[in-house]
DNA sequence: AAATTCCTGACTAATTTAGTCAGGAATTAC
DNA sequence: GTAATTCCTGACTAAATTAGTCAGGAATTT
């Protein structure tokens, strides 16, 4: 597998969108300025999102982007495994033929530890943060600081 | 964190080396050979592994490397750690400033995550994988294939 | 003395990550 | 229907990391 900074990108940038699903779509302009990640970048990983059926793109004024099924159901593995490709550690993509077609002496270790990382991963789900009242805080204390969603009436209404 | 092909390959030398214990020190030759790894990027990655304690070289002829300290007291995150610095997802080096001197929304998950994937990881000691009988079968047909340790009356006696 | 093996540092190549740019397509607001 | 907003696309560049190469020196054994 491969866990690095871009899974990390596509991880917070998912977070933001649901800790404001209440308010409407999220821009990335938004997500590019709060989050501090550039907006072309957050656009190459959002393209992969969408690909993997996460978020949807809502075009226009008042529009942006939403999670494409509900917060409980979209786990941190579903949005590594979505823009960084696999999850899989072992060098032989699973099929076990790592060495003249037999299993490599640490094909075990890598099959295991990627089952257990899937595991782990794929049990939090985004509406685990969305609901702690810390994370909510931090929330509303960003919004503000950089002006967020004051001229919403459009999508409320 | 990082968690990249880099460390597999030092896991899978580390792991050679613990296999053939009781046969005396491994050459990095032997590992290149039999791994598939350039073995002037096994000798980068054995100067941090040497650097972190995890093996001692011995030099000249039936030299080699052998483990620093028993197979049971190394764990796949002590080498990883080794070759890839660090273990520690978080933006802020789990310092807590990576948004304006503040927590960022994604800092706990981060942090919640390097916890259990460091507990993961430290868990599994390399004599783990060498107590294996299915695992011990792979390494002698490996060793016949390559004609490994046929010498070795020196370093047996 | 010769062979073996670790050990070091500087260098190159390939890949991945990150960011830039220019423009088009859909939608909303006026 | 025009203008503004936002997604959306593809091609491009830059930086970082990974992987591999090369040349040579140091310690040890035979």
């Amino acid at each position: 597998m491969r866990l690095s900074t871009k899974g990390r990108y596509a991880v917070t940038a998912m977070m933001d969108i649901a800790l404001h699903q209440k308010v409407g779509p999220v821009t990335l302009a938004d997500i590019s300025q709060c989050q501090g990640i550039s907006l072309s970048y957050l656009e190459q990983l959002f393209a992969k999102l969408r690909k993997g059926g996460l978020v949807e793109g809502i075009r226009g004024p008042g529009g942006g982007y939403r999670l494409a099924r509900p917060a409980d159901q979209i786990s941190v593995a579903d949005i590594i495994q979505s823009v960084d490709e696999k999850l899989d550690m072992t060098k032989c993509a699973g099929k076990g033929n790592c060495s003249q077609g037999e299993k490599c002496l640490t094909h075990q270790l890598w099959f295991e530890l990627s089952c257990n990382l899937y595991r782990f991963l794929s049990g939090i789900k985004l509406d685990q943060y969305v609901n702690r009242p810390d994370i909510n805080k931090l929330v509303i204390k960003q919004d503000i600081q950089y002006g967020r969603f004051i001229n919403r009436s459009h999508a409320i209404a």
